[in-house]
RNA sequence: GGCCCGUUCGUCUAUCGGUUAGGACACCAGGUUUUCAACCUGGUAAGAGGGGUUCGACUCCCCUACGGGCUGCCA
């Protein structure tokens, strides 16, 4: 780490709006808001959308919907860097005043043509421009772009929160283009300008950007002010240890929304992702803010494993309250494209979570579970489970079925009554709740029988039992 | 090509010169059980390779290998 900062904490999530939120870029996000939520400082949200051919609306929409998802909300109105274009121009004639920048006339087709040439040669393809320091007054009447003018010698040290201290030979860094001959900012200037007018104390982010950081650190220089924390996080793999792109599946982040992993369990499985404290594993979003640090941050590129991610999912949909994990499932149906509950249904769902959230790691296999509360009689047996249903498990039905009328409708009582009448036919428990199980949900894997029992109550529970004993 | 970063069980990681290298997920075996899930017990499994420095290296330095990134008037 750097020198202390003893100002708030300000970090923000800058992602280009080219496309979804990316799994890898959820996790940046989510690594900045934790270090301002648990340092008592603000997160921002700024669209990098200063390149006009590749930014859409639409981009910037399934962003914002997948930070919403992922449940980390920004401060303030999010920031448009192309509405800042003016002020980032105003900065490139500052430094051209300054004469820390030039106007550099060549043509792209002029620096393609020495680049192809550098590289057939197998030399440095670094472009040095003519126009470095050329006499004003030889400048032609044609448009230009503003370079930076970086210092020929010497080294640009970092230092990096993750990556340690970093050097970079000066020789090895040209003079990169800080606005466009259109007179547009390039991103290289426009972070640095909005980083700093917006007052980022620490910039986390890919480490993707670690060489841009000695650029812009020039930048920072030339204009005299503070350079923030840097933390360059490694990306995120897919599950062969490659960079993660669409054939491992899920990259987006709301394709783990309709996936039906609960938002709590991505923010531990992202936050563990690349980042330990101790042997913690499991934890809350309050303990995360309050442990999360720049120091527990690894610095290899880590892998996406689902089976985790699944095992952190099914613990947090166990420790999930009712009305909350009710609203998400909502949101997960709607997400997946999948019909809306009725009122009934979710009433049922309501009252069936707690003994369905404890055998569930996402949500379509909490929906599956929850099949005896969501159907309507008639209930159709599938294919195992009318197995069950053969002519001694009717008539042990026959018989159970006159005895819940007059039962006392909790847990003791039916225990109670179930064994006797297994006991009465010479099997145990175990033998009669398959035909329980298929005659109550028309499934062989549902919960405790007593529980559904509980949940659809006692004319329901006769109704379906009758029904599958005819 | 040049520059930069990385490398501990299959995976995520702990360790910040001295540990029988720990935990979690996964996996295997056994137990429990009302299906599933869960749970209990036990087990397999790691410092990329080679040189140094040191009384002592996973830990510090160098080289190699492999992986990744940057090298744009993209971000």
């Amino acid at each position: 780490m750097s020198a202390p900062h003893s100002k708030p904490v300000v970090t923000r999530f800058a992602p280009s709006p080219t496309g979804y939120l990316h799994i890898g870029g959820g996790r940046t996000a989510l690594f900045n808001w934790l270090f301002a939520r648990g340092h008592g400082g603000t997160f921002l949200l700024r669209i990098e959308d200063t390149d006009r051919e590749r930014s859409t609306p639409e981009a910037t929409e399934a962003i914002l919907r997948g930070l919403t998802w992922l449940g980390l909300d920004w401060d303030g109105k999010v920031v448009s860097q192309f509405d800042r274009r003016d002020r980032h121009a105003e900065v490139a004639r500052e430094m051209l005043a300054r004469g820390s920048a030039y106007k550099c006339f060549c043509t792209q087709e002029e620096i393609e043509t020495f680049r192809a040439s550098a590289k057939a040669a197998g030399h440095s393809t670094l472009f040095h421009s003519p126009w470095r320091d050329a006499d004003p007054a030889s400048h032609p009447d044609a448009p230009y772009v503003i370079r930076m003018k970086a210092p020929r010698g010497g080294e640009t040290v970092i230092t990096d929160a993750v990556q340690g201290s970093v050097t970079f030979g000066n020789d090895q860094l040209d003079d990169m283009v800080c606005l466009r001959s259109d007179g547009t900012p390039t991103y290289m200037l426009a972070v640095v300008v909005d980083d700093h007018d917006m007052g980022v104390t620490h910039v986390i982010r890919g480490d993707d950007h670690l060489n841009n950081a000695a650029r812009q650190t020039m930048v920072y220089q030339a204009m005299g002010w503070d350079i923030p924390v840097w933390a360059h996080i490694p990306l995120i793999h897919g599950p062969d240890g490659k960079k993660l792109s669409k054939r491992h599946g899920a990259v987006g982040v709301e394709e783990y929304q309709a996936m039906g992993y609960p938002a709590a369990g991505m923010r531990n499985y992202l936050t563990r992702l690349g980042w330990a404290h101790g042997d913690d594993e499991f934890f809350t979003d309050a303990q995360a803010k309050a442990w999360f640090n720049l120091e527990g941050i690894g610095r290899a590129p880590a892998r996406l494993d689902f089976k985790k991610l699944e095992n952190l999912c099914g613990q947090h949909i166990a420790a999930a309250d009712d009305a909350a994990l009710l609203h998400e499932i909502q949101a997960y149906l709607a997400a997946a494209g999948h019909p809306a509950l009725t009122v009934a249904q979710n009433d049922r769902l309501g009252r069936a979570l707690y003994c369905l959230k404890d055998r569930a790691k996402t949500f379509p296999e909490l929906i599956e579970k929850a099949h005896f509360a969501l159907s309507t009689r008639p209930i159709v047996a599938d294919e195992a489970a009318a197995k069950a249903l053969d002519t001694v498990s009717r008539g042990i039905l026959k018989d159970l079925t006159p005895r819940l009328h007059t039962a006392i409708w909790e847990k003791q009582e039916l225990e109670t009554i179930l064994t006797e009448v297994a006991a009465s036919h010479g099997i145990g428990f175990g033998k009669m709740a398959a035909p329980l199980r298929a005659g109550l949900a028309g499934r062989t894997v549902t919960p405790s029988v007593y529980d559904m029992m509980l949940v659809i109550g006692r004319d329901e529970t006769i109704a379906r039992l009758t029904d599958a004993a005819a």
